[in-house]
DNA sequence: CTGTTAGCGCTTTCAC
DNA sequence: GTGAAAGCGCTAACAG
């Protein structure tokens, strides 16, 4: 391995010469930093962050925690941040929590050992917060992607899931249907509780009855065993809702795959509607009807505040960005209902 | 920051004990070791690794390094790759090159920086080599998935190209196709080079002439526009395939969106089969006839041999594993050519 | 079983 | 403009 030292020997001057080229920092001749340089590249010099790291306190590390990167929407979510990262010269750690506050913690502390930068983070829930606290008493900032957690000091980059689940729900009712289930995650993710009130809000509006036997609680996970939706269709007849919306892609995914194994069709026996794009397969066999969040500038931004936060020229104020969904009509709600 | 000499301190012991009672490692009394452990819990003491890195060279970080997370194959590499390292304690660094030599380039070099302590990639074709050298020459080892690059020292998880290839292009002649178009990425990319070999050989077994017409080169990328297609479009009437063998995924959404664009039914007017699959929403709508690949094998056990390498405990003779494709035959093959 | 010394590769600080 | 010394937090190698 090539060091400073090995350079400076080379070149004739100082390590410390050498270390003010490499970091273009202080007043260096033009000579002796050619000459340096010269060198630098002739024994294919690379610097060795491990050492820098333990003066300067920086890694040039980020890590995203997200629960799944098979979820398409955080597989952009990804794809956004370490574009981002990469632009700005940092590497992205990657790691998948699966919706487990335990794997979660486990992670930060694997992360704070490794003195990342920043963290941009889905958290699991609100259990996340101790998880958090602990960024926060190491001093490592962070922003809140996608879902929300109270009191705590960082930037957010959130979805607004009032208007995406309002448009949703209310093309189903549009289209006629009066009996709409709702499958959602657990109430301490604040996705799943904004999607949940808005949800019942938007059948008050319309002056729908609310059946709490068509609220079934689930995961925002995909499964291979899903028996969450037999609830639904053990209901009398008069009670069985004629249509699902399904808080998450993977809840769908898993309801879909439930339904046909079934022989139940989508939609002309019971429509689905969901939050959150399947792409990029959704284009060529348009299928799903959802609220579609710009999942790439989830981590974009999310990424662009924690560096902000990092290099220290961020604003005083922590910021909360919304990020506005887009309703998809497809075929999974096509039947009308009289 | 705490660090082992506050610990060291406050529990009356030398930093070295610490560090023992750190690592698990050589003889300590049962009672200074419990010492030890209550002050590191109570000052909530997390190691450094950029200074225990900077000693034992070793950072337990591994990277992947993929074209783009984007692509389903490789969202479960990934996923496959990320499960594995987390098993054995170590973190994954995220990279996508875009196919595209100069920014792996450049990765490479940040990876190496940052004394990785091992690489799974999936390089951008023969161009790599130079930059996989580079990884030799500072001793971090790594293992090639997916593409194979000759006469390196390094494990390769691989897919059977020949195999799979081989089954699409034949199902398609079994259901009567006879003018099969290839559509594939540059040649120095080893899966891309295999399966227009096989492309090629399948035809002759099959006494099928060969028409160069029927070969078009592109990317193994997700584009926007893409005219690539208008080639085969373009022959006459009697030179015009009836099928498209997409030599993966991406390739063949590309070719289904301009298709549909330009009012062309598949499989109707013509049929379009696949290497690798793009689940999870394949499933619950069926549309493309595929070779499937294992992908998150292809990332869990590419993981697996990096770290055999890195905790030295390898054998000596690199390995060389084949994973098999399945062909998954679904609607987008599905009309018969009498 | 425990401690001391030296040093990993770099940067900070201060001196020239 | 350049260099020397000290130290970041940890561990290897040795000593006791």
């Amino acid at each position: 391995m090539t060091t400073i030292y090995d350079i400076a020997k080379k070149a004739n001057v100082s390590p410390m010469t050498v270390s003010r080229v490499i970091n273009n920092k202080g007043n260096i001749s033009e000579k002796t930093r050619k000459k340096v340089e010269a060198v630098i590249q002739e024994l294919n010099y690379i610097p060795n962050y491990a050492a820098r790291s333990l003066n300067i306190k920086k890694t040039k590390i980020l890590s995203l925690v997200i629960p799944d990167i098979t979820n398409p929407f955080f597989t952009k979510v990804a794809r956004g941040a370490a574009d981002k990262a990469n632009q700005l010269g940092y590497q992205l750690m990657l790691c998948n929590t699966d919706e487990d506050p335990e794997k979660e913690s486990g992670y930060i502390d694997a992360l704070i050992s490794k003195m990342v930068d920043g963290v941009i983070i889905a958290p699991t829930g609100n259990q996340s917060k101790k998880n958090l606290k602990k960024l926060v008493k190491n001093k490592i900032p962070f922003t809140l992607i996608d879902r929300m957690i109270d009191d705590l000091p960082c930037d957010m980059v959130l979805g607004n899931n009032h208007e995406g689940t309002r448009e949703l729900v209310q093309h189903l009712i549009d289209r006629g249907h009066k009996k709409i289930a709702i499958i959602h995650a657990p109430l301490d993710i604040s996705t799943s509780k904004e999607r949940y009130q808005t949800y019942v809000e938007t059948l008050k509006v319309n002056d729908l009855s609310f059946n709490e036997n068509l609220v079934i609680q689930a995961h925002y996970k995909q499964e291979e065993e899903w028996d969450t939706i037999n609830g639904l269709l053990l209901l009398p007849e008069q009670e069985r809702p004629t249509a699902i919306f399904a808080a998450n892609n993977f809840i769908a995914i898993n309801a879909i795959t439930t339904l046909r194994n079934k022989n139940i069709r989508v939609p002309e026996d019971i429509a689905v509607v969901c939050f959150d794009d399947l792409e990029p397969y959704s284009n060529f066999d348009p299928f799903f009807t959802v609220a579609s969040q710009p999942a790439y500038d989830f981590g974009y931004m999310g990424t662009q505040l924690v560096i902000e936060r990092v290099e220290e020229n961020g604003p005083s104020e922590y910021r909360k960005i919304n990020l506005q969904p887009t309703l998809i009509v497809r075929k999974s709600s096509n039947a009308f209902i009289e």
